[in-house]
DNA sequence: AAGGGCCTCAACCGCGTGACT
DNA sequence: TAGTCACGCGGTTGAGGCCCT
């Protein structure tokens, strides 16, 4: 069998189709025709691209490989904190419209939020034992997961604005901007383009193998093999939204306690001061400070101190 | 060291939708 | 209006790497 995908053919198809077509992963051969062949011809009619590039895929396995990992502006690496707490209110409200989801976390793809969400939150609403999409599943991300992303994102941007001078952006930018919230919650981020060095690397460097670029078996690591910034440059992008129609409202102190809104949004935290205490007090655990914990902020939200959740619920 | 189970994610599949004829 | 095609979306699968015993 041949080690990078299987060949397969149909009797029924017709002699055109009858050449074998390939399955399973690409090659670094296919890949770079696939390139060659979109940057002198544009994407789209992806059955004829495949056709005429001389690939031996069909039009819908050139399509995903392109808009999934080839396409210059396809971000890698770990899914930051930000794009953690961004997903998790996105599909609290769209649930899982990941392709709408992924409009909103530029360079990521439906597939990557989609398996994040499936390998990631999903466990850990089995380890609830409870459906994710149930209310008690939702509450717990609302009220304890969601806020704990918040305090993680602020205790990143301190740590990293006392460590470096470099550190232009910060959550403190972000929450005097009255601006970032407004765009956040109202859902009208704008999805930018980005990474376009990845895009540079990816179609004009000979030498580029995609299969180095596979986070497949090393998830903590980009195509350079660095860990992503736990305060991502996705942090620049909100921070710099067009600043139009953004004077309707949530403007510091305009919420003024309201505990709905809190719920209905974690930028509600974020802006205008979670008191931490006051929910920790009112959970069972006798765990203190969990949310606070200063562990690596740049490991997953999903971590082992959520067992204390689980265990006082 | 080995191997079995677990986890991640690239890739595939089926279906719905819209454009075109 | 019906048929066909291209495209996009969400669900699912399976290969390969990691981890634990």
């Amino acid at each position: 069998m041949d080690v990078n995908g299987i060949l397969c053919s149909s009797a029924t198809q017709s002699d055109e189709d009858m050449m074998d077509l390939r399955r399973g992963p690409w090659t670094v051969e296919e890949d770079l025709i696939l390139i060659n062949y979109i940057a002198n011809h544009g994407e789209g009619r992806w059955n004829s691209l495949a056709r005429y590039a001389g690939l031996k895929r069909t039009g819908k396995s050139c399509r995903l490989r392109w808009l999934n990992y080839l396409r210059p502006d396809v971000r890698r690496g770990n899914i930051t904190l930000e794009e953690q707490l961004l997903i998790l209110e996105l599909h609290s409200r769209w649930g899982n419209r990941w392709s709408k989801i992924a409009q909103h976390l530029p360079g990521r793809t439906d597939n990557e939020i989609k398996n994040y969400w499936r390998t990631r939150v999903q466990k850990h609403a089995k380890q609830l034992q409870c459906d994710v999409n149930s209310k008690r599943f939702k509450d717990t991300m609302r009220l304890v997961w969601m806020p704990r992303l918040v305090e993680r994102i602020r205790a990143a941007a301190a740590s990293a604005s006392s460590t470096s001078t470099n550190s232009t952006i910060t959550t403190q930018h972000i929450t005097n901007n009255p601006k970032f919230p407004n765009n956040f919650v109202t859902g009208q981020i704008l999805p930018t383009s980005r990474n376009e060095e990845f895009g540079v690397v990816a179609q004009f460097n000979p030498s580029f193998t995609p299969e180095e670029n596979s986070s497949s078996g090393a998830a903590s690591s980009d195509l350079f093999g660095t860990q992503v910034s736990p305060v991502s440059d996705l942090t620049t992008d909100y921070y710099n939204f067009p600043p139009t129609n953004c004077s309707d409202g949530f403007q510091s102190g305009s919420m003024q306690g309201s505990y709905a809104d809190c719920l209905t949004s974690p930028i509600a935290y974020f802006n205008h001061g979670l008191d931490f205490q006051a929910i920790e007090q009112n959970s069972s655990s006798s765990n203190n400070n969990v949310w606070l914990d200063g562990g690596d902020v740049s490991e997953n939200l999903w971590n082992g101190d959520d067992i204390w959740f689980y265990s006082s619920s």
